[in-house]
DNA sequence: TCAAAATATGACCAATAGTCAGTAAATGAA
DNA sequence: TTCATTTACTGACTATTGGTCATATTTTGA
């Protein structure tokens, strides 16, 4: 058993190496740019080794997908466990993500490459594609969750399904966020450029757009 | 002149048809699967012909998303003459981007697809992703002139800077667009099967949560 | 009528994802 | 320790596909 756990550990921890590898040479490269070749020369490792562990080029980057989602769902998990009003959850699960995506930018590329690849095959079937769903399934929880401590502490107006007003959070974040890291990068979208605001400012006065308009009306100011 | 002329416009038309054909063939095979083999053969051209007319594959991208931004941005021209309260021509914008994304769905795929690139070099220098920033900044336009419309007639928040909220309110449309959308292609994504809305419901409900926020307390139900 | 210019073509090249036959290392029984 | 067997690794090789270019075809206009 003993020695069954070391191998066990070892393949673990070479899997590790490659997905660190590729995080290196993606940011480097960009997911366009990345070679496998690239990894497996900066992996110190011969290509056909890859393939012992990630069937397929698209399966690395669901595996970088999958430590990000993971990564998140800790960090919101923590939110509510915090004693928040369920309003006051909803925004700071919202500053959360806006620091998770400017501390990990390359796990918010991976999601965006991740969604993108839904519904050309290639994920069909897949263990790790399987896997990023279920955290994204989670992360849909709390956010549900945090509205349903809203609506019973009183802080949020209970005339919206929490479910459907989840969803249309999630999704609404994930655009200003977007748009904003955009902006971020330089070079091109000069409508951005226009606009001079800071990533911080759009996402809280997104927070602050949404936040009253789901606020319970006792609760506003 | 008459000469040029014809010249001129059989060199668009040729241009037009590798446009159409690669939008059929995007449709059939994803944007991954599309190959230019593929599209020369369908179009009944030579591959080289098509690099007569494209420097690349990802200049035939753009051009998809040319034509949908130009699309997109005659429909929302048109919202905008209308004799509308500001608040109601956000709303009807919101609408009117969904039907777009209904109806034609390449073309929100060549959008994301877009966005992608931006960061990546590829389109660096292109005239055509010039033209799709261009046709971006246009969209933005009608936006925040419907925000200043607006506060103009008292039916929307002038605590806000319009800029900013129309950024916030094109990221977040397009967010929750999206999100909806990826619900429609069924397969995976079962974090939306436990949500049974409907696209419409969604960003209904959406444009409802923002318009309550930003909607000025003397128009307030 | 025909030379020159413009246009079209597909065989070819280069890059890269993925494979596999062969090699090396680890294991464990004798 | 020895060696057969299993396991892990490798990089030369294949297949696919974006992009090129020498050649062929068509159009032009003198």
């Amino acid at each position: 058993m003993k020695k069954l756990s070391r191998k066990e550990r070892e393949r673990i921890a070479r899997r590790e190496l490659i997905i660190d590898t590729a995080e290196e040479v993606i940011s480097n490269y960009g997911f366009e740019g990345a070679t496998m070749d690239a990894v497996a020369e900066k992996a110190e490792l011969g290509k056909g080794t890859l393939y012992l562990h990630f069937k397929s080029k698209a399966s690395i980057y669901l595996a970088i997908c999958e430590r990000g989602s993971k990564k998140l769902n800790q960090l919101m998990s923590k939110v509510l466990a915090e004693d928040l009003k369920g309003i006051d959850m909803i925004k700071k699960l919202g500053m959360v993500y806006l620091d998770f995506v400017k501390t990990y930018p390359i796990y918010f590329s991976a999601f965006n490459y991740y969604e993108n690849l839904i519904g050309e095959e290639k994920l069909a079937g897949s263990e790790l594609a399987a896997q990023c769903e279920e955290y994204a399934r989670e992360a849909m929880a709390y956010i549900v969750r945090a509205l349903q401590v809203g609506m019973q502490d009183g802080s949020i107006k209970d005339s919206y399904d929490p479910r459907e007003l989840g969803l249309i959070i999630w999704g609404a974040s994930k655009g200003v966020v977007h748009i904003a890291f955009l902006k971020e990068k330089k070079e091109h979208m000069k409508i951005l450029d226009d606009v001079s605001f800071s990533l911080e400012s759009l996402v809280k006065n997104f927070i602050e757009l949404i936040g009253s308009g789901m606020r319970s009306d006792d609760h506003k100011s």
